[in-house]
DNA sequence: TCTGGGGTCCTAGGACCC
DNA sequence: TCTGGGGTCCTAGGACCC
C-alpha cells in the first residue's frame, strides 16, 4: 500500500452539462432540466440533480424522462461551452501541479504530492481547487482525495454533489466497507447482481471473500482486481499523457433494411470521419472493426486485420463494406439493422507507413491501399479543403445521400479521446 | 415511443510456430 | 495406435466507463 498523505485526487464536475446550462441561463437555476432528448423520444445525455431526484438519469430515453418528472425541461445541448469549459477547469487543475490525468471532458486525478509545499496540505489543495472552480467558473465540482485513485474516485463519488471527501491514510477500512461494491470501478449491473446473488453487497463483504473464490466467480482479471481493490491495494500511477488505442464512430439511424447503397453510404460517412481524425494525428491502424446491430438490440462484430496500416477514407470503406456484409450474413436480404459502427485498433504512426502505401497492391483486403498514393492524394486534399472552408465543403457522398446527424458533431467530439 | 457515441479491458478458442 | 508444451497473433463477444 503506498505510504503518506491522501495526494492522490479525484476532481469530477457534477452534472457537467446541465449545470453548464444552469449557469449559462440563470432561469434554469433550480429547475430539473435535461440536456438532450424530447419528451417523443431521443436520448438524454445529463440531468441536473433536481432532475435526479425524480429518477432521471443520463441514457435514459426522453419519454421515460418526461414520465418520471412531467415538469421536466429539455433543453438542447451548448457543447462548444461545454469543451471551453472542460478546458477551463483542467487549466485550474494544472495550476496546482503538473501531474493531472484527465480522464474525459468533465474529470481528472490529480497527484498532489509534489505540491503541498506549495498549497498546503490535499485538504487544503482540495479546497482551493473547489473554491477556484465555483468562484472563476461558476461551476460545482466534487473532490476526493485519498492515498489511491480508486479510493480517491470513490470519495468524490461519495462527495457529490458540490462535496470534499477525504479519505485519512489507516482510516480506509472504515470508509469502504459500508460502501455498495457498485462504487468500485468495473463493477457494473452484471457484476453487481452476480454479488448480490450470492449475499455480497458491500465493500466489506466483498474483503471478506477470498481472492481465489472471487477469481472463479467474475473471472480471473475482474475477481482478481476488485480483491485488491476491497484491500485497498492499488498503485496505479496517474498518467498525464495518454494515446487512444482505437479510433471508432457509430450512427444509430432507427430500423432500416439493410439496402447496399445506404449502407455504403452510412459506412462511408463513419470510415470518413475516423480516417480523417487518423491523418489528422498522422496515425493508420492495421485493425479495422464493424459492428452491425440488429432490431432487438442483439449485435455482431467481424474484424479484420492487414499487413499495412490503412488510413485512407475509400480502403477503410471498402473493408468495412465487406465486413458488414458478412456479419449480416445470409439473412434475408431485408433484414433490419438500427446501427452501424467502424473502428481502427493497432494504430501506428503514419510516416513510417508512407512508403508502403506508395507500394501497395490494388486489393485493400490484402494490403494497405490501392492504390495507395492516389487515395492518399485525394484524402490530403479534401482535409486540406475541408480545414479552409469548413466540413461540408467537400465530401465522397452526395448531400441527399448523407445520413441526417441524429447527434451534432460537437457532441461526438466532446467524447474523443486523443489518437 | 425502446435504448447515443466515444472509448478500455478481458476471455476464450483457434491458427500457427518452434 | 499417438504425441508435449509454450508463445504469439487473430477474432468474436461481452462488461464496463464517461
Amino acid at each position: 500500500m503506498p505510504d503518506g498523505g491522501p495526494t492522490i485526487l479525484h476532481a469530477d464536475l457534477d452534472a457537467f452539462y446541465a449545470s453548464v446550462e444552469q449557469l449559462l441561463d440563470p432561469a434554469l437555476r433550480g429547475r430539473p432540466i435535461a440536456v438532450g432528448g424530447g419528451p417523443s423520444g431521443g436520448v438524454v445525455l445529463a440531468a441536473s440533480y433536481e432532475a435526479k431526484a425524480f429518477g432521471v438519469q443520463g441514457g435514459m430515453t426522453g419519454w421515460r424522462a418526461a414520465q418520471l418528472c412531467p415538469e421536466l425541461l429539455f433543453v438542447r445541448g451548448h457543447f462548444g461551452e461545454y469543451q471551453r469549459l472542460g478546458d477551463a477547469v483542467m487549466e485550474v487543475l494544472a495550476g496546482v501541479t503538473p501531474l493531472v490525468e484527465r480522464v474525459s471532458i468533465d474529470e481528472a486525478f490529480l497527484d498532489v504530492a509534489g505540491s503541498t509545499h506549495l498549497f498546503g496540505p490535499p485538504e487544503r489543495i482540495c479546497v482551493l481547487i473547489r473554491g477556484r472552480v465555483r468562484a472563476e467558473i461558476g461551476l460545482p465540482i466534487s473532490v476526493g482525495a485519498a492515498r489511491t485513485k480508486h479510493l480517491a474516485k470513490i470519495a468524490s463519488q461519495v462527495a457529490k454533489p458540490d462535496g470534499l471527501v477525504v479519505v485519512q491514510p489507516g482510516h480506509e477500512r472504515e470508509f469502504l466497507d459500508p460502501l455498495p461494491v457498485g462504487l468500485i470501478w468495473g463493477v457494473g449491473p452484471v457484476h453487481r447482481q452476480r454479488l448480490a446473488d450470492l449475499g455480497i453487497r458491500t465493500i466489506g463483504d466483498l474483503a471478506q471473500i477470498p481472492s481465489g473464490a472471487l477469481e472463479r466467480i467474475l473471472g480471473h482479471a475482474v475477481g482478481h482486481k476488485l480483491s485488491a481493490m476491497a484491500r485497498n491495494d492499488d498503485v496505479r500511477p496517474v498518467v498525464t499523457a495518454r494515446r487512444a488505442g482505437s479510433v471508432g464512430a457509430q450512427s444509430a439511424f432507427g430500423r432500416r433494411p439493410a439496402v447496399a447503397a445506404e449502407v455504403r453510404a452510412v459506412l462511408a460517412h463513419l470510415a470518413d470521419r475516423v480516417s480523417r481524425r487518423l491523418r489528422a494525428k498522422g496515425r493508420a491502424g492495421r485493425t479495422v472493426t464493424v459492428r452491425v446491430r440488429f432490431v432487438g438490440m442483439r449485435s455482431v462484430t467481424r474484424s479484420h486485420t492487414v499487413a499495412e496500416p490503412v488510413s485512407a477514407t475509400l480502403t477503410l470503406t471498402e473493408i468495412a463494406e465487406r465486413l458488414v456484409w458478412s456479419a449480416i450474413g445470409s439473412a434475408s436480404a431485408a433484414t433490419e439493422i438500427t446501427l452501424l459502427a467502424v473502428a481502427v485498433s493497432k494504430l501506428a504512426d503514419q510516416r513510417a507507413v508512407q512508403l508502403e502505401l506508395d507500394l501497395a497492391t490494388p486489393d485493400p483486403w490484402r494490403a494497405g491501399s490501392a492504390p495507395g498514393a492516389a487515395r492518399g492524394a485525394v484524402d490530403g486534399s479534401m482535409d486540406e479543403i475541408r480545414d479552409r472552408f469548413g466540413a461540408d465543403a467537400v465530401g465522397y457522398l452526395p448531400a441527399v445521400l448523407r445520413p441526417a446527424a441524429a447527434v451534432p458533431d460537437e457532441f461526438r467530439e466532446l467524447a474523443e479521446h486523443d489518437v
